[in-house]
DNA sequence: GTGGTCTAGACCACT
DNA sequence: GTGGTCTAGACCACG
């Protein structure tokens, strides 16, 4: 459980947080029934406002990501694997999508790209 | 000149205008010297207000894709081949970064990347 | 005695296990006299806490549903079948009130909820 | 746009603004487009916090009820009327399917139900 | 003017 | 102790 903010990016603390934890747990890194850190002392941890980690926490629930016990806890969610798979996919699809939109947008081909992943993955 | 907005996209919508134009003109589509039509007109045809028009203008313009001529309106810039093809790779590799970024989040190998992208490249 | 509690479900544990005994008891499943077992058993069987299942038990004997005989248990309330019946009707008035409130809200037909009723009792 | 909250309910503010709404467009009372007063009046009318109506707001909008415009507002989405009577029967099943299986857990027959229905119809 | 995010508290219900 | 809701402000980006 290493969570981290940058204040300068422009993305909202609660969806840094949120990239972070569904990454986590879609990659496996983080496993079903893990008990995530109380929002208070991850607040107090990040120096952010427990609001906002509720917010982040709020929105993983939401998409399925953990559960959340009322006096309990918040706890990594059951995710078998193929769903967990399915959703990796998804993810990585859309990712994907985006790039080659922009690649024809740009005018480039589909060699060039390949080739930059190649060059640019280390 | 074909531009659009997507009320729907969360994107704003002057980095919308922004996106499609300066894409153009780094493909090609756009060539130097083109004159832009009048923010009036922009403004009228997509339905945004003329503010929203000429903020994107301005970034461009910041961005060394237009240059305004006061008195006879917008053109596209002169860019030199060698600069072109150097802006297209800096915005390139940027999208191919985020790319990877998040591929190794989830954990997901090279080689899947490029299968990925071979299946959705149509 | 079938006891059960369901942790994704976001009603409070204390109150599912009040409604699943207030149930038994309305339908007769669970007679007049029937001890109950001991909290502490409860409590191990289902892996919550005591406090939990102490506040479903004193909720449930505040509401006439179970009396507790110090020294000896806990155990099902003598409700004499008038009584048993009128509790019944309350508890489904209740319950269908909220059905029609909804239908209405949504401008759904009597009829219709019939209907559905009909479809999907089963 | 008839709203209202009612503090002695236990159900959270933001949980009956988003009912309201919800069950308002999916009857028709509101259609596709049109656009909801700024969240400062309706705080200020019901006198609530801004970020209690938010709440309200965010979640409709996750569930496809509204679009918002970042510095223009928020909008009843466009919902065509096959997919509106989907969510209609959705709402109402769910609904349904509860009544039914508490009347089960009471031992009350189908019959019962359907009287009861009727006359506390009206 | 609009909505989007965030803070620093508070009080409640649940375990 | 936990999370859930709410308040009363603030500042920013967008149109």
């Amino acid at each position: 459980m290493r969570l981290s903010v940058n204040p300068n990016d422009k993305t909202p603390i609660y969806r840094q947080l949120y990239e972070q934890i569904a990454s986590d747990v879609l990659s496996g890194k983080l496993s079903p029934g893990t008990p995530l850190p109380p929002i208070r002392t991850v607040s107090k941890e990040l120096g952010v406002s427990m609001i906002t980690v509720r917010s982040a926490w709020e929105m993983l629930e939401r998409d399925g990501f953990l559960v959340t016990r009322t006096g309990s806890g918040c706890f990594v969610a059951q995710l078998n694997e193929a769903h967990r798979q399915t959703r990796v996919d998804e993810r990585l699809s859309a990712a994907v999508d985006a790039l080659i939109a922009d690649a024809k947008a740009l005018g480039v081909e589909e060699e060039t790209l390949h080739a930059m992943i190649e060059k640019r993955y280390r």
